[in-house]
DNA sequence: GCGACAG
DNA sequence: ATCTTGTCGC
Protein backbone atom coordinates (compact mmCIF):
# COMPACT_ATOMS: atom_id res chain seq x y z
CA UNK A 1 0.00 0.00 0.00
CA UNK A 2 1.47 3.40 -0.96
CA UNK A 3 1.03 7.09 0.16
CA UNK A 4 -0.28 10.23 -1.55
CA UNK A 5 0.22 13.24 -0.99
CA UNK A 6 -1.71 15.95 -2.12
CA UNK A 7 -0.29 17.45 -5.92
CA UNK A 8 1.15 20.98 -5.74
CA UNK A 9 -0.94 23.28 -7.16
CA UNK A 10 -4.31 20.82 -6.45
CA UNK A 11 -7.51 23.45 -7.05
CA UNK A 12 -8.24 25.05 -3.97
CA UNK A 13 -11.59 25.82 -5.10
CA UNK A 14 -14.65 25.12 -7.20
CA UNK A 15 -13.99 27.56 -9.67
CA UNK A 16 -10.59 26.75 -10.24
CA UNK A 17 -11.89 22.93 -9.93
CA UNK A 18 -14.25 23.78 -12.92
CA UNK A 19 -11.58 25.91 -14.92
CA UNK A 20 -9.38 22.89 -15.03
CA UNK A 21 -12.52 20.62 -15.97
CA UNK A 22 -12.82 23.03 -19.22
CA UNK A 23 -9.36 23.27 -20.08
CA UNK A 24 -8.99 19.29 -19.94
CA UNK A 25 -12.10 18.28 -21.12
CA UNK A 26 -10.93 18.59 -25.15
CA UNK A 27 -8.68 16.04 -24.91
CA UNK A 28 -11.45 13.27 -24.51
CA UNK A 29 -11.35 10.27 -27.28
CA UNK A 30 -14.85 9.45 -28.12
CA UNK A 31 -14.21 7.97 -31.76
CA UNK A 32 -11.98 4.60 -30.68
CA UNK A 33 -14.60 2.02 -29.96
CA UNK A 34 -12.05 0.12 -27.18
CA UNK A 35 -11.06 -2.88 -26.07
CA UNK A 36 -13.52 -6.06 -26.73
CA UNK A 37 -15.16 -7.19 -23.95
CA UNK A 38 -14.47 -10.39 -22.80
CA UNK A 39 -10.79 -10.13 -23.66
CA UNK A 40 -7.81 -8.88 -22.23
CA UNK A 41 -7.72 -7.26 -18.40
CA UNK A 42 -10.40 -5.10 -16.69
CA UNK A 43 -9.69 -2.80 -13.67
CA UNK A 44 -12.31 -1.83 -10.85
CA UNK A 45 -10.93 1.53 -9.37
CA UNK A 46 -12.94 2.97 -6.17
CA UNK A 47 -12.02 4.97 -3.12
CA UNK A 48 -13.39 5.02 0.79
CA UNK A 49 -13.50 8.10 2.91
CA UNK A 50 -13.03 8.89 6.72
CA UNK A 51 -13.98 12.72 7.13
CA UNK A 52 -13.55 12.49 10.65
CA UNK A 53 -9.66 11.74 10.16
CA UNK A 54 -9.03 13.34 6.65
CA UNK A 55 -8.32 10.32 4.96
CA UNK A 56 -8.99 8.62 1.85
CA UNK A 57 -8.36 4.93 0.58
CA UNK A 58 -8.34 3.63 -2.60
CA UNK A 59 -7.90 0.35 -4.45
CA UNK A 60 -7.44 -0.55 -7.89
CA UNK A 61 -8.49 -4.42 -8.84
CA UNK A 62 -7.14 -6.40 -11.94
CA UNK A 63 -9.67 -8.77 -13.12
CA UNK A 64 -9.08 -11.17 -15.90
CA UNK A 65 -11.77 -10.22 -18.75
CA UNK A 66 -12.76 -13.66 -19.29
CA UNK A 67 -12.71 -15.87 -16.02
CA UNK A 68 -13.04 -12.63 -13.57
CA UNK A 69 -10.81 -13.91 -11.49
CA UNK A 70 -8.27 -11.28 -9.28
CA UNK A 71 -5.28 -11.30 -11.10
CA UNK A 72 -3.90 -8.24 -9.25
CA UNK A 73 -4.09 -5.36 -6.82
CA UNK A 74 -3.27 -2.56 -5.23
CA UNK A 75 -3.92 0.28 -2.53
CA UNK A 76 -3.07 3.67 -1.52
CA UNK A 77 -3.95 6.07 1.15
CA UNK A 78 -3.58 10.04 1.49
CA UNK A 79 -5.41 12.91 2.59
CA UNK A 80 -9.21 14.36 1.13
CA UNK A 81 -8.15 16.43 -1.63
CA UNK A 82 -11.49 18.12 -2.25
CA UNK A 83 -14.81 18.48 -0.16
CA UNK A 84 -17.71 16.54 -2.13
CA UNK A 85 -19.39 18.79 -4.60
CA UNK A 86 -21.31 17.31 -6.89
CA UNK A 87 -19.43 17.56 -10.42
CA UNK A 88 -16.36 17.59 -8.98
CA UNK A 89 -15.95 14.42 -7.75
CA UNK A 90 -12.97 13.59 -9.51
CA UNK A 91 -10.85 16.45 -7.33
CA UNK A 92 -12.07 14.46 -4.38
CA UNK A 93 -10.33 10.91 -5.36
CA UNK A 94 -8.21 11.71 -8.32
CA UNK A 95 -4.81 11.93 -6.59
CA UNK A 96 -5.34 8.16 -4.39
CA UNK A 97 -7.06 6.26 -7.32
CA UNK A 98 -3.87 7.64 -9.64
CA UNK A 99 -1.51 6.26 -6.71
CA UNK A 100 -3.22 2.73 -6.46
CA UNK A 101 -3.29 2.31 -10.42
CA UNK A 102 0.91 3.16 -10.28
CA UNK A 103 0.99 0.62 -7.83
CA UNK A 104 -0.07 -1.68 -10.00
CA UNK A 105 2.29 -4.60 -11.00
CA UNK A 106 0.94 -4.81 -14.42
CA UNK A 107 -1.03 -2.61 -17.03
CA UNK A 108 -4.65 -2.11 -16.12
CA UNK A 109 -6.27 -2.56 -19.54
CA UNK A 110 -9.75 -0.71 -19.49
CA UNK A 111 -10.48 1.16 -16.12
CA UNK A 112 -14.07 0.89 -14.61
CA UNK A 113 -15.16 3.74 -12.68
CA UNK A 114 -17.52 4.40 -9.63
CA UNK A 115 -19.21 7.19 -11.01
CA UNK A 116 -19.94 9.38 -14.49
CA UNK A 117 -17.58 9.97 -17.27
CA UNK A 118 -19.17 12.02 -20.63
CA UNK A 119 -22.39 12.15 -18.28
CA UNK A 120 -21.49 15.05 -16.33
CA UNK A 121 -22.44 18.92 -16.03
CA UNK A 122 -19.60 19.99 -17.75
CA UNK A 123 -19.15 16.12 -19.83
CA UNK A 124 -16.35 15.82 -17.87
CA UNK A 125 -17.02 13.24 -15.00
CA UNK A 126 -14.50 11.15 -13.40
CA UNK A 127 -14.06 8.15 -15.59
CA UNK A 128 -12.86 10.77 -18.07
CA UNK A 129 -10.92 13.18 -16.28
CA UNK A 130 -9.07 9.37 -15.57
CA UNK A 131 -8.96 8.65 -18.58
CA UNK A 132 -7.35 11.87 -19.94
CA UNK A 133 -4.53 11.82 -17.06
CA UNK A 134 -3.41 8.08 -17.77
CA UNK A 135 -4.32 7.63 -21.28
CA UNK A 136 -6.14 4.56 -20.65
CA UNK A 137 -9.46 3.40 -21.68
CA UNK A 138 -12.28 4.42 -18.72
CA UNK A 139 -15.99 4.02 -18.20
CA UNK A 140 -18.17 4.49 -15.75
CA UNK A 141 -20.85 2.66 -13.69
CA UNK A 142 -22.99 4.52 -11.11
CA UNK A 143 -25.57 3.56 -9.30
CA UNK A 144 -28.04 6.92 -9.36
CA UNK A 145 -28.92 8.90 -12.31
CA UNK A 146 -27.36 11.74 -10.79
CA UNK A 147 -29.50 15.15 -12.46
CA UNK A 148 -30.19 13.12 -15.50
CA UNK A 149 -33.40 11.57 -16.41
CA UNK A 150 -34.10 7.67 -18.34
CA UNK A 151 -37.27 6.13 -18.82
CA UNK A 152 -37.31 2.71 -17.34
CA UNK A 153 -36.31 -0.66 -19.42
CA UNK A 154 -37.75 -3.28 -19.69
CA UNK A 155 -37.43 -5.52 -17.16
CA UNK A 156 -35.14 -8.28 -18.35
CA UNK A 157 -31.11 -8.34 -18.06
CA UNK A 158 -29.71 -6.61 -21.06
CA UNK A 159 -32.52 -4.29 -21.35
CA UNK A 160 -31.43 -0.30 -21.98
CA UNK A 161 -32.53 3.26 -22.21
CA UNK A 162 -30.69 6.60 -23.11
CA UNK A 163 -29.84 8.65 -20.21
CA UNK A 164 -30.31 12.19 -21.73
CA UNK A 165 -29.12 15.64 -20.64
CA UNK A 166 -31.99 17.47 -22.15
CA UNK A 167 -32.08 15.96 -25.20
CA UNK A 168 -28.52 14.72 -25.43
CA UNK A 169 -27.88 10.78 -24.74
CA UNK A 170 -24.89 11.05 -22.11
CA UNK A 171 -25.27 7.53 -21.23
CA UNK A 172 -27.49 4.59 -21.03
CA UNK A 173 -29.48 3.25 -18.25
CA UNK A 174 -28.38 -0.51 -18.17
CA UNK A 175 -30.46 -3.73 -16.78
CA UNK A 176 -28.01 -5.61 -15.46
CA UNK A 177 -29.99 -8.20 -13.28
CA UNK A 178 -33.87 -8.98 -14.86
CA UNK A 179 -36.37 -6.55 -12.22
CA UNK A 180 -33.60 -5.28 -10.59
CA UNK A 181 -33.06 -1.30 -10.43
CA UNK A 182 -30.70 -0.43 -13.33
CA UNK A 183 -27.28 0.54 -13.69
CA UNK A 184 -26.02 4.20 -15.57
CA UNK A 185 -22.97 3.50 -17.95
CA UNK A 186 -21.06 6.44 -19.44
CA UNK A 187 -18.02 6.87 -21.63
CA UNK A 188 -15.30 8.10 -20.37
CA UNK A 189 -12.33 7.89 -22.58
CA UNK A 190 -11.50 6.01 -25.77
CA UNK A 191 -14.34 3.45 -25.30
CA UNK A 192 -17.89 3.67 -27.34
CA UNK A 193 -21.29 3.50 -25.37
CA UNK A 194 -22.31 0.50 -26.97
CA UNK A 195 -18.74 -1.32 -25.91
CA UNK A 196 -19.13 0.38 -22.46
CA UNK A 197 -22.41 -1.39 -21.99
CA UNK A 198 -20.96 -4.88 -23.10
CA UNK A 199 -18.47 -4.78 -20.29
CA UNK A 200 -20.65 -3.67 -17.82
CA UNK A 201 -22.94 -6.85 -18.96
CA UNK A 202 -19.95 -8.99 -19.11
CA UNK A 203 -19.10 -7.69 -15.55
CA UNK A 204 -22.16 -8.45 -14.35
CA UNK A 205 -22.92 -12.21 -14.64
CA UNK A 206 -24.66 -12.75 -11.13
CA UNK A 207 -24.98 -8.90 -9.49
CA UNK A 208 -26.09 -5.77 -10.20
CA UNK A 209 -22.81 -4.27 -9.86
CA UNK A 210 -19.91 -4.99 -12.00
CA UNK A 211 -16.96 -7.41 -10.43
CA UNK A 212 -14.47 -4.82 -11.05
CA UNK A 213 -15.82 -2.34 -8.76
CA UNK A 214 -17.41 -5.18 -6.15
CA UNK A 215 -13.81 -6.05 -5.72
CA UNK A 216 -12.61 -2.39 -5.59
CA UNK A 217 -15.33 -1.18 -3.05
CA UNK A 218 -14.51 -4.20 -0.59
CA UNK A 219 -10.87 -3.59 -0.92
CA UNK A 220 -10.79 0.10 -0.34
CA UNK A 221 -12.93 -0.33 2.46
CA UNK A 222 -10.36 -2.68 4.41
CA UNK A 223 -7.77 -0.49 3.08
CA UNK A 224 -9.33 2.37 5.08
CA UNK A 225 -9.75 0.55 7.87
CA UNK A 226 -6.16 -0.48 8.13
CA UNK A 227 -4.84 2.90 7.61
CA UNK A 228 -7.48 4.11 10.22
CA UNK A 229 -6.91 1.22 13.21
CA UNK A 230 -3.00 1.14 12.43
CA UNK A 231 -0.64 3.74 14.16
CA UNK A 232 0.38 6.71 12.73
C1' DG B 1 -33.74 32.64 -4.41
C1' DC B 2 -34.43 27.41 -3.43
C1' DG B 3 -33.79 22.67 -4.17
C1' DA B 4 -31.36 18.68 -6.27
C1' DC B 5 -27.35 16.52 -7.06
C1' DA B 6 -21.98 10.74 -9.04
C1' DG B 7 -19.23 9.34 -4.22
C1' DA C 1 -19.66 8.36 0.93
C1' DT C 2 -21.26 7.09 5.92
C1' DC C 3 -24.24 5.80 10.30
C1' DT C 4 -25.46 -0.06 10.90
C1' DT C 5 -27.73 -6.39 12.81
C1' DG C 6 -30.50 -9.12 11.91
C1' DT C 7 -33.65 -10.67 8.99
C1' DC C 8 -37.05 -11.63 5.18
C1' DG C 9 -36.88 -13.90 0.83
C1' DC C 10 -35.36 -16.35 -3.49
Amino acid sequence: MTTVDIPAGWPATEEEARAVQDGLRARVVLDEPGPPPGTGYVTGVDVAYDDERDVVAAAAVVLDAASLEVVAEATAVGRISFPYVPGLLAFREMPTVLAALDALPRPPGLVVCDGYGLAHPRRFGLASHLGVLTGLPTIGVAKNPFTFTYDDPGAPRGAASPLLAGDDEVGRALRTRAGVKPVFVSVGHRVTLDVACAHTLALTPQFRLPETTRRADSLCRRALQEATTTSA
